[in-house]
DNA sequence: CCTTGAACCTACAGCTACTGTAGATACTAC
DNA sequence: GTAGTATCTACAGTAGCTGTAGGTTCAAGG
């Protein structure tokens, strides 16, 4: 296997900071690179890969945890799809989850705009209705997401 | 004006834990209460319409340093609606960028979800997809969001 | 009056997932 | 040889709370 990368070149192919990855390391999810004689680290074609693997998942809003699950997964030789198919399933409940909270929020935050634009600045919508809970049209938002 | 609620009673109406309320006091958004004579903290129902104020913000989404800004505008004397307006639309292209980014990443995942159920565990596409970025349809969670 | 238990107090550590900084060393190009 | 960039370690800081330890205060019951 070469090793043939530096952690600056794996940043820049991975898309993030060069202290991410040092932190994935120091976390766990990156094993210890083997280093240059000048204490580098190097990294192979198989550290890339992985690194790719955590990136994406946390692209697709995976917490680290269960990033570090699916790698367990994936690195057992039988790999159990089911236990990788339920962790993205309830990754995919909580992005719904999260959509739905957003779009609630968004409907309120536009409708006070959309009343305070008409209104004059002396009976601003957007504090008041701020100030009173009570005016809210929708009360989704208050549950957890 | 009555300081006649404790902390308890205040942290249960706003709907929020008492060590919330003290770190706002601490961060300076509520200003220090008065104390009882055993050193606990008393509220007036000034102090409770201006937590709900923040209590409903943070709802909405609306940073700490946001909350901070329009406190200070609802405080002051002229009300300036436009920069309470300015806040809020600000949130609001947030909130609908969020949404945005967040349907991607459920198209992206519930694809990843529809292929993997269809197959073997062998051929693991959660896992699969994971390891590819390639294999992704959508690229647009790579946006900022 | 005394006790019990809940609510309160301060001060600080911990959470997620990084990001930034300081000061030192290594590598690359001219 | 030297300049400039990349890397190294170690640690502090970010948002927005939440939890814990170890101690006080308060209200109710006996």
């Amino acid at each position: 296997m070469k090793y043939e990368y530096t952690i600056g070149q794996v940043a820049k192919s991975a898309g993030c900071k060069v202290q991410t990855i040092r932190y994935y390391e120091q976390i766990g999810l990156l094993p210890n690179p083997i280093r240059s004689e000048g204490n580098q680290r190097l990294y192979s074609n198989r550290d890339v890969h992985r690194l790719s693997f955590i990136r994406h998942a946390r692209d697709l809003g995976f917490p680290l945890q269960a990033v570090r699950d699916l790698i367990s997964i994936s690195d057992s030789p039988d790999h159990a799809c089911e236990a990788a198919d339920e962790i993205a399933e309830t990754q995919l409940k909580d992005v719904r989850a999260r959509i739905q909270r957003l779009q609630a929020l968004e409907k309120e935050l536009s409708r006070m705009l959309d009343h305070c634009h008409g209104g004059k600045a002396s009976d601003c919508l957007v504090l008041e209705t701020l100030s009173d809970h009570s005016l809210c049209v929708t009360e989704d938002h208050k549950n957890p997401a």
